[in-house]
DNA sequence: GTCTATAAACCGATAGAC
DNA sequence: GTCTATCGGTTTATAGAC
């Protein structure tokens, strides 16, 4: 606990961060194949070795953007004000997400065919967060669910994925390179299509 | 047109097709940047050097196999039945598309991120075919959205990203991996949760 | 047209000096 | 811990024999 320790540990802590802002960033504008790790050593003005004194692979680089990204979601999660209903936080976290996306800082979801994947799911400290994660929307679908605010129709898991997948939804990249949206309407387009749907509702 | 130019024509057109099941296949598998021209020769069985001789590279290769996508596109789109809605023409497109995902058979979106992008909106085979689809389903979006079909809440521009962004939905593979559900209740779940939305329906 | 062999470029990771 | 320089492996693309 001597003061030098932590001062150096904090320093070390505030590297790492802006390390992974980079990180972050990189794997939202092109994805974990085509970031090389000179890009992100260039982007935070160090040199490629220096960044293997902190993560010893590309994989565990990429590892270690992802749980920040998951804590910056349990963050979010965690501010939602307890009183909403559950649908709304459940709609309050996709407009968020979909935010973060046009920011450009929504890395693209692990898919099946992603070489980062199998790293991911063998890594503890993501599994965890997502766990986590999981567990508090998947709480608020059931409630919704069980409310009426929510289709009983579909899955509660076939719903999970579906918000998940918002969050980095194509959709979002298209309708801002066509420039004809500001962000914050492009946001509503996409919740909104995604809790209300293409068909004209009877009501 | 001797028989003989005629047949070599016929056997080199084949063989292309052969060539760019596979590569179709491994798109959809891996993407563009991780498909390795070595893979493609090694699946269809030829030399790497003989698929230069028909492609004069990996990126043409790559667009050669999405205007076969966008024709056999336009060749499900020829077969509807004229009779139908337009809004069940939409969902019917929708549905043929995550079948052919779930087939692995379905290519992602040339995303932003993509290095195949650039390439393929300066290819002119490919540009006309997108258009030629494109045309079709905002006919069809603009006329279910005037019968009342479809909500005009929505931009038709958003409508048809959103319809062209269902068919590489991450959230096919992850429904298909966990094993719960057949790939015909997939379609349902994708194409469905797509126009009616996750929200319950008033009436 | 198909093959083997190789060129040329790129990238992840490391050695060693400071 | 940071740097420069480099290794080892992979990938796209081509040369040249058959």
């Amino acid at each position: 606990m001597e003061p030098q320790l932590t001062l150096r540990e904090r320093q070390h802590k505030l590297r790492e961060d802006v390390i992974l802002q980079a990180v972050n960033r990189l794997l939202a504008e092109k994805g974990y194949d085509l970031m090389t790790v000179d890009e992100v050593a260039a982007m935070v003005g160090i040199a490629k070795a220096s960044l293997y004194k902190h993560f010893e692979s590309k994989e565990l680089l990429a590892a270690a953007a992802m749980v920040r990204l998951l804590d910056r979601t349990l963050e979010v999660i965690g501010t939602l004000p307890p009183s909403a209903a559950p649908v709304e936080k459940l709609q309050a976290v996709v407009r968020w997400a979909v935010r973060e996306h046009l920011r450009g800082e929504m890395p693209s979801l692990p898919s099946t065919r992603s070489a980062l994947r199998e790293t991911l799911i063998n890594h503890k400290p993501y599994t965890d967060r997502l766990l986590k994660v999981t567990e508090h929307l998947s709480g608020w679908i059931e409630a919704a669910q069980t409310r009426g605010a929510l289709s009983p129709r579909w899955p509660a898991e076939a719903v999970l994925y579906t918000i998940f997948a918002r969050a980095c939804d194509p959709v979002a990249d298209y309708l801002q390179d066509g420039g004809a949206y500001s962000d914050e309407e492009i946001v509503e387009l996409i919740a909104g299509t995604c809790f209300a749907g293409l068909l004209a509702r009877p009501s």
